[in-house]
DNA sequence: TATGAATGAGGCTTCATTCAT
DNA sequence: AATGAATGAAGCCTCATTCAT
């Protein structure tokens, strides 16, 4: 196994078992086994667990980001350009429970709310990961100039646009409700009709 | 102090550390050390740990009902019962930051989902606990008889009105923004454009 | 209840959780809900949990004596006398399981053997409870001033004859053999056996 | 320090010190230290106490077989095979002080009750750790077929072999007499008269 | 005299991290 | 670079004993 895969098993193993068991049940030597290294090589890939947590939400920040940009409407209406942001969201979390499990559970968590904290600050830790924000920001900043959704802060149209998408992405893995495409577009239509003026 | 106060003191304690430092930076002596009390009092009121956590909860969500109910429009219009549950609900996150951060961290972790499924499916711990959600099951399914309202399922309704909600309060607890009546009811109000027809 | 009655009370619930569970799994609070006390009750009776369990096996002893005595044939032949004290022995061994255990347990614990070291040196707490001791003494004496029975220490005496004894009282006691009068007289005789010249 | 090595230490420390203390003042704190390693050490080698306590059991209970087995007279008389199988098991037991208390505390504790009925009811855990028995079981049951002992059950049979010889390392473990060999054949071959028909 | 809530030392066990190999 | 045995601090919980009522 070459050092990046290796890095990359420990980094797999880590989402997985965080996601299925939380932080507190995934003991390094749980991890360790699971990406079939010796507890120790964690520590040549990452000073310690509290920094591999951290690389991991980031890698998956950026796969996001990837999957966002693909094929982005960039000259699309707001709506459309929304739209797709929105079910690429969607569609991200519900095909991928681990991660879904993996982000919310770090959001929720000392780990994520420093990580927020200093993202909002602009302790930005990598350009890679806020690019993210920076497509909705763009966005968001465009119709608010253009008055097509309502004038808020941009932080509230965050809210009020992922919310809801966290939010029915949760009762799906959890296995409370099955969205197809259907209701995916549904939600996602809702979420800008409470966005638009 | 009394029995009561003891048990009052020790639930407080673990409010505040957990919100404080999440699960797992608060540990039993040091809740026993915040509540002064002795550790093994802790023992006395709760059967362990997890129970202890539970009851906190519940506790919350029966104080967060009893909130909503109160001078609650039942021959209101929809819309204003919606409100009032909304505003409720945001006025009581922001202005008790501690409750919250404990709700959210209670939610997504081991704890929450379990408690949620166990919800779902119906067994039910407390009559109390479970008012909040007929109120707003009431307002929903009168709300979709009359067509006011999408056709959907009542869980993405919730997660619909819910979601920006919750991750409003969160920008704000955070620090993020500084809601204030006129934004709060602003964000309520688009919560239900998200939902109507 | 009388205080004697609450004393007694204390002492038979020792008893039975100590045969059940043994020393440590018959925490001072089990004892005093099973005798119907209140847990510091039982230090206004017993000094500490050593002493409790020291005097309930001192009880024990006297009372295994005062039933030895009984009827005993003092004019009878050293067989008949030690038939007489084998079969009573075993006898209330089996038809009183909890004394037996909590005694088996006795002995084999620090408690016991400092009791008994306590015991062969002379450093008797009670003249009740020697007398058991006493009447086999005497008998072994007699029989070996008769060379009736071999001429071993008097300890040796007491092994060859209680060993099997206590031995197979815990094996009808653990359910491995029910005994029955016939049986139990042909392992007492037995005993004889090994000790007859 | 090998790791064979640091099992055997812990093992032996388990030993020195359950021998000693009891089973509850021997903390796994005092073993570690006792064995020269740290407290979560003894965690790599035994799942937990309760095992670590087994398994030195078994260890002991398999060095007596092996004992017992050595020189072993198969083609003797069988007075001649029970002189060798009493007179090894007394030797052993008063030449290991250590291993008779602790074989004796175990066996009168909810460890050997246990580990006994799953004996008795043929639910054993080892070969090795059964053959002792059986070289008993087959003497004896060679023994009553040529009506050389008391037609009494195995188990009666047993009792009345062992229970002196344990009752008597006892006596001399604790230390109230000092057996030599001429005592020790004289005890074991006491025993063999209580067995004879 | 009796209560039983409270205490806090101490027990067992886990696990992030280190380090000799 | 990789290993994984070893570490020991720290976590949760129990329980003999005390003391205010």
């Amino acid at each position: 196994m070459s050092t990046e895969d290796k890095r990359e098993a420990i980094l797999q193993a880590t989402l997985e078992l965080v996601a299925e068991n939380g932080f507190h049940d995934s003991p390094c030597a749980l991890i360790a086994k699971h990406a079939g290294v010796a507890a120790g090589t964690i520590y040549r890939y990452f000073e310690n667990k509290d920094v591999l947590i951290n690389e991991l939400y980031i890698s998956i920040e950026s796969g996001i980001t990837a999957i966002l940009l693909e094929a982005y409407p960039a000259r699309g209406s707001m709506r459309e350009r929304f739209m797709h942001l929105g079910i690429g969201l969607l569609n991200y979390f519900i095909s991928r429970p681990a991660e879904f499990r993996f982000v919310e559970q770090f959001h929720n968590s000392p780990y994520g709310t420093e990580f927020r904290r200093n993202r909002i600050l602009g302790v930005s830790n990598s350009t890679e990961s806020t690019r993210k924000c920076d497509i909705f920001r763009e966005l968001f900043s465009e119709a608010l100039e253009h008055n097509v959704i309502k004038q808020l802060p941009l932080i509230l149209l965050f809210d009020l646009a992922f919310g809801p998408i966290v939010s029915v992405a949760r009762s799906h893995v959890l296995g409370f409700i099955t969205l197809d495409d259907a209701l995916i577009e549904q939600m996602v239509s809702a979420c800008w009709d409470g966005l638009k003026r």
